[in-house]
DNA sequence: AAAGATTGACTAATCAATCTTG
DNA sequence: CAAGATTGATTAGTCAATCTTT
């Protein structure tokens, strides 16, 4: 129980200091950065499935924040050839760009936080925890 | 950097998988859970501020949430004798109920959630993070 | 003036309902 | 009908401005 707690405070405690850190060098926001790193991940070819999925947001409001990323010009969406259901999103030249000057403020920020402090470990650890979530069915349906 | 996203998504999905739980139950949301633990642990002298600090919101949205549990009579403001700028917060009977009954499905869930998981070399782990953090000076103006 | 809190305008989530394509 | 996405109503957050008390 106490590990929630420590856990939770501390993912919010290190996101918003390295919010404020991205802010106050003039780049976007963590949200946006993130949202920018998955749709990079899927090379351009990103649907607003995968976005919910990997954000853990609903498909609802990957939706939006699609909009809202195709509004501010850093990604779009061109339709899906192969299934006309979904539409493909890719990061524009803006979009890369952003990403790219954010993620630099991103990694020293991050690095100088944890410091020196071995983090491999407790890397490792927190991908069998996950692991451990799927598998235990809490939060589904019985 | 690895080690920030691990952790963002292991935060994201353990919180709404205990929140679902808690939903699937019949209970308060995680996040109303997370503001009465937050109360109940100043002994009905919380103020808005403490709210902020603990839970990591802004003050205003701090000062929002206390007006929704007002709202559903889990918490009430009394003026603070000492200090007439702020008030002091309290559970009512029915946020204490409310809370203990929500935390016997919370602590199950997460009991369930991490397993037979050693935790405790990870809770220490990421205490000293958060320590670290705060020397850091990451999002803290120059 | 500073500390504590509140409010208003705006931004992002949630869920449920809906629309389109397979 | 199922899969994928969008939209509308509601709920929570942010920031900046304001009000009261010290």
């Amino acid at each position: 129980m106490e590990f929630f707690d420590v856990l939770v405070r501390y993912e919010v405690a290190l996101w918003n200091a390295v919010d404020r850190e991205l802010g106050r060098q003039g780049m976007i926001s963590l949200g946006l950065l993130h949202a920018l790193r998955v749709v990079e991940s899927y090379g351009g070819q990103a649907r607003v499935q995968d976005l919910s999925c990997d954000i853990g947001i609903t498909v609802g409001a990957a939706s939006k924040l699609v909009d809202r990323l195709e509004r501010d010009g850093l990604a779009s969406r061109s339709s899906n050839p192969v299934n006309r259901r979904s539409s493909l999103i890719a990061l524009t030249a803006t979009g890369q760009q952003a990403l790219a000057s954010a993620m630099d403020v991103y990694s020293s920020a991050v690095a100088r936080a944890v410091g020196g402090e071995d983090v491999e470990g407790l890397t490792g650890a927190l991908q069998r925890l996950r692991a451990r979530l799927g598998e235990s069915g809490v939060g589904v349906a019985a």
